[in-house]
DNA sequence: TGCTAATCGAGACGGTACGTCTAGTCTTTTT
DNA sequence: AAAAAGACTAGACGTACCGTCTCGATTAGCA
């Protein structure tokens, strides 16, 4: 039967392998870039990076789990300072969309989105992931704050959550090549209601 | 077995059976509310309808056409009218979570836009109606123009946009039971923002 | 996806494709063959036969099932009628080793009884198929005793019994090549003990 | 978890541990007794020994091997000597019935002959085992040869195959609770054909 | 009025993927 | 130095759906 086991990569031990791992995240990106969320498959991923199904599930419960591992090895998109709050939301809303757009980042962001509504593991990841997400735009309402472009009763969670929303929704419509005048427009009306009165 | 729809369905002629039709876009509603997205494929609501399945693809290419027709059939959420533009936003989106919350809309809802990030028609589908809800959000926008509160040179497609995306990704991370004030608050920022100077 | 299915043998519509099963039944017997009782999967038989996993599942419950339908296609044992007891039985028997030896039988049937020790389906399936096959070596005895070659109270199935565990025990520990001297004798042993007094 | 075999087993060092021999020979038999041959597994064993599966490969190269180790721990069943060939043998059986009807045995050897059919050490194993118990069973044939209840020309292996087979069947197709009369049936069918002239 | 064509429920089909289980090999850790 | 422990590749298990196809029954409208 299985006598010639382990053909490739080797195990190591009984140690975790980084290498399987590494193969296997690979292996999820290459799947996703290529066939994109309806291609993606754990059997698919498994057959890719050569590893067995029992490692996949053993190390990410879920299709979310991975999907996020993926998601997350992907680089950061920066988020730009430019002492002005306008630009440095209108900044991060084109860096972001031209990160969705020119990796697979979008992809398997809407992949996870869409997973989060059929999967309860997914939806609570992806909450879990959005958390961090959420404080980490905040910064940029809170250095505004400092500098006194926003008002000091302002919640800074919520300004995020109307600046993250309007990027999802661009994702989850296809409309990541929005012009910067309409992002800026959208993004102004925001500012405008949360300057000092 | 024996569920409640159509169980004595009888013509099955020539002419296609409006009862048919009406069947299994129930059964899809009632699969969709009872077992979510997660458990709506076109096999359960072939069995629900006691359709045939190929019945089902005759006259609903796929997954996403069924969802749409099922979509459609909902009720719309009413939009207040209060006079003022805050109340009628806040108003707007209270409606639409309770909607959202209280029907099997908000599943199916969510369920297409899942599905349009895999199925081109699906997307198709989404962007065209979320082009008529715009300019049927816009319309708050256009009274409050005309009552002086809002900006003359304030574009209602992107005032409906950044609306309606904080509606969705509400819908799509759980958050249909946001607290009013909340709701208020991030209505506010964006009402503020597009008053006249 | 699926859109390149039915690519060689076509389904016929509602009704059980006949190729189909013969297609499956003809690939179980081909991988028993080439690969014995230790190769012998459901998968294995699915991929050579080019049919779903289903299909099989679908008609044969357990591979218990599927191997007595490989079994029962082959040609039966002819049981020789020779006028005389002792000769019907050693002649039978050597047919039946031979058949054993010389087709695939042997190595299915091995399975099978190999089967029955973890497949509660195929114990029932074997003590089935066994008593159809003790009634019809019991048809020699009750010829013999017609010729007044076996006394009238003996109980031809306890007969049949002794020389089914004859047969089965050489087919299990690979006696298949036992001397026709030594059947013979073993026979006798027994012939001897159920003739007149 | 937490199983009763060996819980609390310490010396895991450079000399082998008997305990852990013992351990996995227990557990084994425990998995025998209460999961039988379907349930059985070197997993299955790893788990119940709390041994590492290497462990038990490294000492039993095969499930088989593992099998006939068990097997050979089981108390042996006593041959009767009641001064008539007749109650010997029928009590034999009779003790023989009961005994793996009662204990891990019965699972046991039906495990290690259905486990010869597909591997080849099982096969070896258990042909020489089998060669043992012949010679044991053909005692009870001589002395009964030595009291002149057997004809001086008989062949006591070939009865005590007759007498195994007999039992091995029985076994095989779960009929260990065959009625006393049944079996003396077939025990006298023998006797009598092996009897002096 | 009788034929033809469309439609229906039903379900078989070849497939893909699921998530779990076991086989047997390999290496690290522990004693 | 060797046993224990666990990770690894590989692949079978039996189930759920996919989307396509054919069957046999049923009905409407044309001839």
């Amino acid at each position: 039967m299985g006598e010639a086991a382990t053909r490739g990569r080797k195990s190591i031990g009984a140690k975790r392998n980084p290498e399987s791992a590494d193969a296997i995240v690979e292996a999820a990106e290459a799947v996703l870039r290529e066939a994109g969320y309806a291609g993606f498959s754990i059997e698919a991923v498994a057959r890719r990076a050569r590893a067995g199904k029992p490692t996949i599930y053993r190390w990410w419960p879920s299709k979310a789990a991975l999907l996020i591992e993926v998601y997350q090895r992907q680089k950061r998109v920066e988020t730009p300072d430019t002492g002005n709050v306008e630009d440095d939301l209108v900044g991060f809303l084109k860096n972001l969309f031209a990160h969705w757009r020119d990796t697979p980042s979008g992809n398997i962001f809407r992949s996870l989105v869409a997973e989060a509504q059929s999967d309860e593991t997914a939806a609570a990841a992806l909450a879990e992931y959005s958390k961090g997400r959420r404080s980490h735009t905040g910064l940029m309402i809170e250095r505004a704050r400092a500098r006194g472009e926003v008002a000091a009763d302002i919640d800074g969670a919520i300004v995020a959550d109307l600046i993250a929303s309007y990027a999802w929704r661009h994702l989850l419509t296809n409309r990541l090549d929005e012009h910067e005048a309409t992002i800026r427009t959208a993004v102004r009306y925001v500012v405008r209601g949360i300057g000092p009165a």
